[in-house]
DNA sequence: ACCTGAACACCGTTCAAGT
DNA sequence: ACCTGAACACCGTTCAAGT
């Protein structure tokens, strides 16, 4: 890779980050090339398309989060700790607006950009349901498409202006329907 | 309105339901037009917005819908009634792909075409919600905001063709997150 | 190697001109 | 009243021409 390249490689994905938090995942390719100084076509020869542009953009975070998992998997108690990783993902998901539906979409597409991403997030979550399930405090009638759905959907819904000041509720109505007998969620056993 | 309008007025509609059908909300309104052999301003003429186009798609399907709520309660135990009016809801929204985002974004700005028809969704549910809340089958710490909240979640989320065959599953999961303490959830009652 | 302007086929919006 | 073609400002894709 060139020089003149890499520079532009990386400007690109500076100006694409202020662009993409202005106007979310639909933001105008063509935007982003103008607000970058660079050619349209440069751009797309970058990021042949959005979804490539968009793994750029979130590799890292994405990386954190599934290593988060890895730590996770072996400290705190199972159901704690998809509980706590739960909630970094929808934390992830606010911070672009919209990427959590190209996720969705691109997570059965072995040709998108995403797909790698996606299968990354799917096997973290799910092998954190497994480990849940066997304690027993996750139900045990869902698997790890269910829980990426449930997530995904999650964080779809707190993307929508209106419902993100509900978003630590919701999150906590859809974490109660996976993780049952939860100490927290278990009223009785803090009578008397 | 005149007599030539009013066949253009529901030739449109016609066309609009086979487009959608094959194409979901995202429709091209210019596609909409070229097959029902008709001006593209005329199609604006008719229905200003995308969003007014869909509304008179969904009209009578939701007339049924929020008729139907209004049976559900009088009649049945609460606790199903809010269930079988979810259920519903689900399977309308799986015959429009697409409408429930476009419903969840309208449901709180007033200027949306669509804005009167959620807002006819929200309080349907929410009368439901109640019911069930007083009788102790839903869970109290939960409004008609989340209720509608959830139901376009599941709505979207089986919008995708990976997630709709697992459609049955997930809604049974969601519902088991608001119906708490209900005859099919309760394992103990059925031991011996 | 890498960049770019331009042509292309789309889209929704708007409006003056038609019947 | 109602319809319409055309102009407009966008969009992403593609590619021949430049350095």
């Amino acid at each position: 890779m060139r020089a003149d390249a890499k520079k532009n490689h990386s400007h690109i994905l500076t100006v694409a980050r202020e662009v993409v938090t202005e106007h979310g995942s639909d933001a105008s390719m063509r935007d982003i090339s103008r607000r970058a100084d660079v050619g349209l076509a440069t751009l797309l020869r970058h990021f042949p398309t959005r979804e490539a542009l968009f793994e750029a953009l979130v590799c890292t975070d994405l990386d954190a989060l599934t290593q988060k998992a890895d730590e996770l998997e072996t400290a705190t108690s199972p159901g704690e700790a998809l509980a706590s990783w739960f909630r970094d993902w929808v934390t992830f998901t606010q911070s672009y607006r919209g990427v959590v539906a190209m996720m969705a979409a691109a997570h059965t597409n072995p040709d998108s950009a995403l797909y790698a991403s996606c299968a990354a997030v799917h096997s973290a979550s799910a092998r954190l349901l497994l480990r849940a399930q066997a304690e027993g405090t996750a139900r045990a009638d869902m698997n790890g498409d269910d829980l990426f759905g449930l997530m995904s959907a999650l964080g779809w819904l707190v993307d929508l202006p209106s419902f993100a000041p509900r978003a630590d509720h919701l999150f906590h109505l859809i974490t109660s329907a996976i993780l049952t007998n939860r100490p927290s969620n278990d009223v009785k056993k803090t009578r008397r």
